[in-house]
DNA sequence: AATGATGTATTACCATGGTAGTACGTCAGT
DNA sequence: ACTGACGTACTACCATGGTAATACATCATT
């Protein structure tokens, strides 16, 4: 028999009504984030009654929260056969982190010509948010603050919208990065890289920015072989039948108005 | 009472297994395909019960569908209110396109390294399909091709996922682009700047490439406040009050290798 | 006449039952 | 021993019923 990831039989969901207080949404997030968190391992199977008895709720919230993870490409439903966590794909995740990157380098561009005071501000306030995290290992909000950043520099450029499409890419990356945070010392290194792209963004000082930038997007790429080494269970076996990616990391984009 | 886009009663689903064969996934594009082509106007309100009846399922999968067209961002689902279809909003497009340019202009710099002469022939029988399509004066023929161009450039630079999240950002352009055919004559100078950027990545050139590109995926803007004119009851009317983006006609990205 | 309370209709949300399809263990036939 | 058919258990899918919350028309009150 399947065994869910979600041990605690009658866990309560939050009642509070301060976020989206729907069934489907409480269980969508808490879900998306036991995947991300790999308290719900890559290959396992869900499903949907045994989730719904865990939970203390009906199949119909559990199922269409299913389906969305589905879209979003964490779970693979197979009708009539079962529902497993999706493991993870090298090939999927450089995609990812090609159009993470894209993304958040035009992003990063635009917001250097146009940052105010106040929204300089505001990357403060998150950095000292995260900063605060790490001091006291806590990995959740670390993470939560990181994502955090990454928004608030789409907010600064107006283009808030490529912000959460780039998030979306980011669902694929998450677990990678999740796996490789205690692995290595990463987070100081972020903060850092982070401090970094704050300034120069406030300085708006462009090239200097995207440098940052993209090296800071780029790592994990660089941790991505050995994290695959050390979980080979959690990771996709035909990833190297497929063909392999052009390799981007000597393409430079040089952003300039024009 | 408010009343269905869809109006035939008792319209029957595609029997045929070939393609998903799922009746959620059947309503979902029967659903999306109908907002885009504006048979179902921006404003007007849906209802499970009516188009579960209305095509002759039950409400579960439509309700289903109606959740994925909500996180896609084309429908507005208020619990216990009542569920409409989105107004298009022009700030919502523009940060569309912006995101769009961005992922296609990068994929298309990537294919034009290392294009094939299968490749190119891929783009060339598309191209030969949208002329047909054109030539027939089939605007949904045309519009599959205009995607799958788009898709197939995006698979030949090896990003496919990239293009993939370029067409999730184009849905808030396509409601636009659909209501400019008739209008304009776009289709002409559609396919002719399609031919003009698949030369150019099979000449490798990618300069021109990115030149071209950008100009034809930036006349949805162009056409954008002619058409707001036109059907002022399909747009969002506190557009004007959000802040302006900010103004990047003039940002030229240039792609150099390193 | 203007306003507040209330009843009613409608909505999306959640719960649950039934069904078709798949996987897999069992067993008969070779 | 090996292979095939068969039956059982399980799955996600679809259908349907009940419920809380919202909107709106009606009516009592000021």
């Amino acid at each position: 028999m399947a065994t869910s990831g979600i041990e605690e039989r009658g866990r309560v969901l939050s009642s509070d009504r301060s976020r989206e207080s729907s069934v489907r949404g409480q269980v969508y997030r808490l879900l998306l984030r036991d995947i991300v968190h790999c308290e719900i391992k890559p290959g396992q199977s869900l499903s949907e009654k045994e989730v719904a008895a865990s939970l203390g709720v009906s199949r119909t919230p559990v199922r269409e929260a299913f389906l969305q993870l589905a879209v979003d490409g964490l779970i693979d439903i197979s009708p009539q056969r079962g529902t497993t966590v999706a493991r993870i794909s090298t090939r999927q995740v450089r995609q990812a982190q090609f159009s993470r990157e894209v993304l958040e380098r035009a992003v990063l561009a635009v917001a250097s010509r146009q940052v105010t005071a106040e929204g300089g501000g505001k990357l403060d306030a998150v950095l000292f948010a995260q900063r605060q995290a790490a001091a006291a290992g806590d990995y959740a909000g670390f993470y939560d603050a990181d994502e955090l950043f990454h928004a608030e520099l789409a907010s600064l450029s107006g283009f808030d919208a490529a912000g959460r499409l780039a998030g979306g890419a980011r669902v694929h990356l998450n677990r990678v990065r999740w796996l490789t945070l205690p692995e290595f010392h990463r987070i100081d290194t972020a903060i850092v890289e982070h401090e970094k792209i704050a300034s120069a963004v406030k300085a708006g000082d462009a090239g200097h920015g995207d440098q940052v930038l993209t090296a800071h997007l780029r790592t994990v790429l660089c941790d991505l072989p050995a994290i695959r080494e050390r979980f080979p269970g959690y990771f996709d076996r035909d990833d190297e039948e497929r063909p392999a990616l052009p390799d981007t990391t000597g393409l430079m984009i040089g952003w300039r108005a024009g």
